[in-house]
DNA sequence: CGCGGCTTTGATGTTCATCAAGTAAAGTGG
DNA sequence: CCACTTTACTTGATGAACATCAAAGCCGCG
C-alpha cells in the first residue's frame, strides 16, 4: 500500500500534530477504498470497528426505522468524517451511510484512533473540534428544517447543496425527489410540486437532475420566511 | 470555597481519569453557581469563556432568530454539560441556556479543560464519549419529531417528559404550552387542543401543570405512528 | 386592582398528505 | 438491441391536518 498520508488533505486539516513516528503508525493501519454510487459504506445495527473519513464522492447519512421508512440524517462531503455520530458514545451504528456518487474513503482501526486520543493531546483536541463542528453543522440543520414549512425545507435544500456543496448555484441534484422529502419530512409530491412552482416562477431552472437557481434572493427570502 | 469534588457526581462518572493533583487544580479553578429559576445561564451570542455543567436542576437550551421566534433545541438535567455545543467549534454561543426550574451549575474556565484536554488521555476520552452521546440524544430526538406529525410530536414530548427527565409517568411540565410549540414547530393552539384531546380520549390527566399518563401504551402507538 | 402573559375553545382558510393516473427514465432478461 | 419491468417523476383532485384570527377566562405580579 502507498502511504501518501503526507499529501492527504485530512491530514493537513487535522493532523498537524502527529509527530513522525505517529504519523506513520497512523498510516500503516490506514486503509483506503473505493465505493462505487449507491454502495452502502455503513449499515445500520453493524459494530462499530473503523473510524471512517470521506476522502472523495458524497454521501448520505440515514436511519430506517422497524416498519421501513427512512429518514436522512445528513450529508457528508471530502473532508468530513464518515463515522462521526455515535462512535464514542456506541457500539453499534444506529444509521446507515452510503455514497451518493461514486467516492472514496479512509479507513482508520477504531482503536488506534482512541489510543491516538489518549496519547496525543493535540489530535485530541483537533479531534474534537471537528466533532463538534460536525454536530453542529448537522443539529443546525435539522432544526432550520424543523422550524419551516413546505416551501422554506424545499428553498432550504436547493440552498444547501449550492452554498454548502457545490459552492455554485447550478449543480447536478446527487439525490432523488424521494430523497428530499425523506429529508425534510414532507411527501415526494408535495416536493415535485413545490420544485416545480419555482421553476414556473422562474426562480430555477431545472432540466431533470440539474438545478440552476436564477433569483437566489429570492429563494433565500422563501427560505429564511419559513 | 469548599471543594467537595469528591463527592460530586459529575466527578464519580467522568472524572475518574484524574490524578490527585489534576483533581486538586480542576477544583480550584471550578465556581459553583445558584441559578434561579427564569434566570440566563448563557445568552446566545456572548463570547465563549467557560465550561459549564448541571450539578441540580433543569434546563432549556433554545436559539433566536433575527425575527425575535425563539426555538427550544434540547432540554439538559443534571449531569449533563450545559455548554457542550459549539464550545470546540465556535468563539460565541450560538444558543441561549436558561433555568426551568432553580438550578446549580458547575463553572470551569474554558482554558483549564483544554489544558486538561491535551494532558490527560483519559479525560480527552471521557468527555469525548459524554459528547457523542449529548450530541447524539439532541440528534436523535430531533428527527424523531421532524418525521411526526402534531399528535406524535405532542405525544413524544409528553413521553420524553416520563422517561427521561423525571422516570415517572406523573410529573409537573416544567415548561408552558408555548414551549412545547417552540420545541415542536408547531402552533400554540394545536399543542393545547392535541392535549386536550389525549385528556377527553383518557390517555392523559391534566391539572394545570400537572400531567399523569394514564394509558403509556396508547401514547406510546401515537408516538410511534406519528 | 389592573395589566400582561398564558391558556383555552371555536371558526375559517391555508397547507399538506393521500389517492389516482399517467409519463418518462432506467434497469433486466432474452 | 428490443420488449419488459420497475422505479422515478409529474399533475390533478379530494379530504385531512394545520395555522391563524378572534374572543374570553385565568393567573401572577407590580
Amino acid at each position: 500500500m502507498i502511504c501518501n498520508c503526507s499529501n492527504c488533505a485530512l491530514k493537513t486539516v487535522f493532523f498537524d500534530s502527529f509527530k513522525d513516528e505517529e504519523l506513520e503508525f497512523y498510516c500503516e493501519s490506514r486503509v483506503e477504498v473505493k465505493v462505487p454510487a449507491k454502495e452502502f459504506i455503513i449499515k445500520q445495527g453493524a459494530e462499530i470497528k473503523d473510524f471512517i473519513y470521506l476522502k472523495e464522492g458524497l454521501i448520505k447519512l440515514f436511519r430506517t426505522s422497524d416498519n421501513g421508512k427512512s429518514q436522512i440524517i445528513s450529508f457528508g462531503k471530502p473532508m468530513d468524517f464518515v463515522s462521526i455520530q455515535s462512535v464514542f458514545s456506541e457500539k453499534k451504528y444506529n444509521y446507515s451511510v452510503q455514497a451518493l456518487i461514486d467516492s472514496v474513503v479512509c479507513v482508520l482501526d477504531f482503536n488506534t484512533v482512541k489510543d491516538l486520543i489518549k496519547n496525543n493531546g493535540n489530535f485530541a483536541t483537533s479531534l474534537l473540534k471537528q466533532i463538534s463542528f460536525s454536530y453542529d453543522r448537522i443539529t443546525m440543520n435539522t432544526l432550520d428544517i424543523l422550524q419551516k414549512r413546505l416551501y422554506g425545507k424545499v428553498a432550504h435544500v436547493l440552498i444547501y447543496f449550492a452554498d454548502q456543496v457545490y459552492e455554485n448555484d447550478e449543480y447536478s441534484l446527487p439525490i432523488s425527489r424521494k430523497e428530499i422529502s425523506e429529508y425534510i419530512g414532507m411527501s415526494v409530491e408535495n416536493v415535485i410540486r413545490t420544485i416545480s412552482e419555482f421553476r414556473k416562477d422562474k426562480i430555477i431552472k431545472v432540466y431533470g437532475k440539474t438545478i440552476e437557481i436564477i433569483d437566489k434572493k429570492k429563494l433565500q427570502i422563501i427560505s429564511d420566511r419559513g
